[in-house]
DNA sequence: TTTTGCGTTGCCACCGGTGGCATTATGGTC
DNA sequence: GACCATAATGCCACCGGTGGCAACGCAAAA
């Protein structure tokens, strides 16, 4: 058989199954209005002729692209779990996934995103932390009608149709912890003031140490910005030497790799003089010495989970949506980098 | 004004403009037979209406999407700034970016690459190592006319398209480094045996070091996977105690910090004891302690060149491929774990 | 004046599907 | 047998652009 340089149309497959293109594209679509003998008989030619369908022309004629979209701002390995759970659901589906990288100080965030959606003709858009907790960014999607699901760790009050992350399992078994190990003075190094999900770690952080009538002192609460330097910058300020607390949770575990240095220069041990405690569970947090504690994120699976919620969103309306939130927990993953607390402490108040 | 919910049509702007479709088009596309009279008239009901044409009947109708791919294999922090430098180029252009996580070791490789460019209807494709080393792969995308570009860093006898990393002047800048230091036992961990980026690394250092009459000894050669364990793995050969190099150039960081960590282990201090080079410039490498020796790739650079190459091929036809070849070039970053080579040594042979 | 040529513009078919509706086939009911 | 509901299929317009070609206007050439 003479394979033809460009690819089969649905014309062809009309023809060669002795049928109109109408029925032929009932088919493509699983209408229930096709005979099952016609369904194969079609079906066959299919496969025959290796027919796919042509995404513009579907799209163009439906209204759909078959596309959807991933917002991001920091380029970071969270992003490439993501990318692969949303990709393992989205290519059985056939939707292909067009990704968009943009600024969260930028003036022009919420132009720049509905844009993306409307020049790319998206049938939909995952928006990833921090951007998906600008809730005006949600609301103007919702009002453009683009069906959209948002990760974040904040259940606020509007109808949004998000992903969450419940943070106080794992930080309650990480603070048990810590407990256990015979800390009583822990400190905490948070993200951006505004940041949303760091805000959550400490509340949660807050009320698993308050279970053991324990407090987070207001002295040991230093702002970081998720980055290595702030976290250097952080651990200088939290590990005076003449009062300290004797373990460290930090927001993420890029700023507790600046503790460790910091707790190196100053000839700390760790786990011996100060436990440390990350979040993400980044591959690199267990390639440091001593391996680092953190809290691991199912990115993979929260990914996949909004996925399937956001196809079902695009199939079957915004009623999909009606009271749907999807719930992730992260897990703790104690390693060396937690210790007992050093008996002899520097100074007691 | 009255805002029409449907977003606005190339007739709209005709009959608004008080020209035929035709026209509008032609100004769209930048075509120079539009008189300049009639170009800003159109021009200015396109902004005045916020008309942008709908890719999708564009395609449909020109047979181009405006969409190119990226095709990748593992998720590292590479592909993520490889995604940062292709969004920053194809933004302005008018492309959107469609990824696909593929497995290098599956059967299907190149029949699951070829069906995504064509079920995506993509106007372009860019391969990134290691899959972008198969040349099954590149003669594939070219016999179904798909301009594409791969980055690697072998410069095959083939006439593909490809931006290549030219690995000889930052080794070189890395072998003197450790020379002067007195380095004169080197070792090397490769990659997979059958990865080009390593093979290429390991033979620039063969070079670099012929340059001052030392040689690669076999023994100090070994075989890892690019990941951390296969790094420790090899650091435990490599470290005998009585017979090791003074110095190690690990074909990527990941690499290097199992070597670091093997080291911690046997009481070896780095640099003191051992001098350590990695291979990428992780944002990781910074963080480490100490601070790991690097080759930093010019990863966005190499990201934006290839995606013009890219542009170029898509708008002036294969024909702008004719002899094209891209040269970046990574940079030696020499830190904390490179120094002077131990005066005692284990043993002298 | 007519012819030629070029710059500019418009008409219409077409890209490959889907939606609405008409049409035909089928089977059950009275 | 006539009637009707329902299942199955086909026809044709249409989605929003682009390509090919004809047509038009106008100036230079014949």
């Amino acid at each position: 058989m003479v394979e033809r340089s460009r690819p089969p149309t649905i014309n062809d497959v009309a023809n060669q199954a002795g049928v109109s293109k109408r029925t032929v594209s009932r088919v493509i679509n699983r209408s229930t209005l096709v005979n099952e003998a016609t369904r194969s008989r079609v079906q066959a030619v299919i496969e025959q002729l290796n027919f796919t369908p042509n995404r513009q022309a579907r799209g163009l004629a439906a209204s759909r692209s078959f596309l959807i979209g991933l917002v991001y701002d920091v380029p970071t390995l969270f992003i490439n779990d993501v990318q692969k759970g949303i990709l393992s659901v989205c290519g059985d589906a056939g939707y292909e996934l067009v990704v968009h990288a943009c600024h969260i100080e930028s003036d022009h965030l919420i132009d720049d995103v509905t844009q993306f959606v409307d020049r790319a003709k998206l049938d939909g858009v995952i928006v990833l932390p921090p951007i998906a907790e600008i809730g005006d960014l949600a609301r103007s999607l919702d009002n453009a009608g683009c069906p959209f699901v948002r990760f974040t760790s904040e259940l606020g009050d509007e109808p949004w149709k998000l992903v969450v992350t419940n943070h106080l399992p794992a930080i309650t078994d990480m603070t048990s912890h810590l407990v256990k190990l015979g800390h009583r003075k822990m400190g905490f190094i948070s993200g951006p003031r505004d940041n949303i999900s760091s805000q959550k770690r400490q509340e949660m952080f807050v009320q698993a140490l308050a279970r053991y009538d324990l407090e987070l002192s207001r002295d040991w609460v230093v702002e970081g910005a998720f980055t290595y330097q702030s976290g250097v910058k952080a651990a200088r300020k939290l590990l005076s030497p003449e009062y300290r607390p004797t373990a460290i949770f930090a927001a993420n575990d890029e700023m507790a790799f600046g503790v460790m240095h910091v707790a190196h220069e100053m000839g700390l041990k760790i786990p011996d003089d100060l436990s440390l405690v990350g979040f993400d569970g980044t591959p690199f947090s267990s390639f440091v010495i001593p391996a680092l504690s953190t809290i691991r994120r199912q990115t993979g699976e929260m990914a996949q989970l909004g996925t399937q919620k956001l196809l079902a969103l695009i199939d079957e309306g915004p009623d999909a949506a009606r009271g749907f939130e999807t719930m992730v927990s992260p897990q703790y993953v104690p390693r060396a980098s937690t210790g007992p607390a050093p008996i002899a402490q520097p100074i007691s108040f």
